[in-house]
DNA sequence: GACCAGGTCCTTG
DNA sequence: CAAGGACATGGT
């Protein structure tokens, strides 16, 4: 019982990434090139994927779904795509910041391709509205780059299994115990996501706890 | 009608 | 720093 509860947690840890990959297997996320999962990104905020394809196909059918194209676009027909995502105020606001900083601060999209990743990912967190998840997000799904994205549901399933460990440290947590390799990053959320919204509905389920116990 | 959704920022104590 | 509120629409 004196042991450090971080090892405890990277065991934990591990009990549920195996069982999820045992039991899901290979999921493909988030098709679509760089400028549009930046967008995808920030739509999702606090709503339902469902409803951001709806407004990412409306912006594509304005040829508004690209970072460049919403640099120059009028704040409304913006708003007036992605307004079944809620916050569609706020995401407008968020999403022309976000395409000036790619066009004006860094050059495009093509430039931020060849900046070392922890530079980059400071540079994205400093645009209004680019949290730690959307930052990761963006780069684990837009830049291919292994940074672990932590969720709503990896908080849950986190304590429901039982791990001590902040919020602030289960990125470098699930990092730890994963290759650093990109498409087992994005594979490893995906799968945490899916076995959330069917089986880890409330907020202490049993599964999760017994799972992280006994593998 | 209440409650929640793949967050983030800003304001208070 | 922690806690609370604002942002807003759509589905159960």
């Amino acid at each position: 019982m004196s042991g450090s509860s971080s090892a405890d947690d990277k065991i934990k840890a591990e009990r549920i990434l195996s069982f999820l990959e045992d039991t899901y297997g290979g999921i493909s996320w988030w098709p679509g090139d760089t400028g549009e999962v930046m967008i995808g990104a920030i739509l999702t905020q606090q709503t339902r994927w469902e409803n951001v394809k709806k407004a990412l196909a409306l912006l594509k059918e304005k040829n508004l779904c690209s970072i460049a194209a919403i640099h120059t676009a009028a704040p409304e027909d913006i708003e007036n795509a992605i307004r079944c995502t809620g916050f569609y105020r706020m995401k407008a606001r968020r999403l022309i910041g976000l395409a000036a900083y790619v066009m004006e601060t860094c050059g495009g999209i093509g430039c931020m391709e060849t900046m070392p990743t922890k530079e980059l990912r400071a540079g994205l967190l400093s645009v209004n509205g680019v949290g730690e998840e959307t930052a990761d997000s963006i780069l684990c799904y837009g830049f291919c780059r292994p940074s672990f994205v932590i969720d709503a549901y990896t908080v849950r399933i986190a304590a429901c299994a039982g791990i001590k460990t902040p919020r602030p440290g289960l990125k470098a947590l699930f990092e730890s115990v994963l290759p650093e390799n990109t498409s087992v990053y994005r594979q490893a959320h995906a799968r945490i996501v899916e076995y959330a919204k069917e089986r880890c509905t409330s907020k202490r389920c049993e599964e999760c706890r017994i799972l992280a116990l006994n593998g």
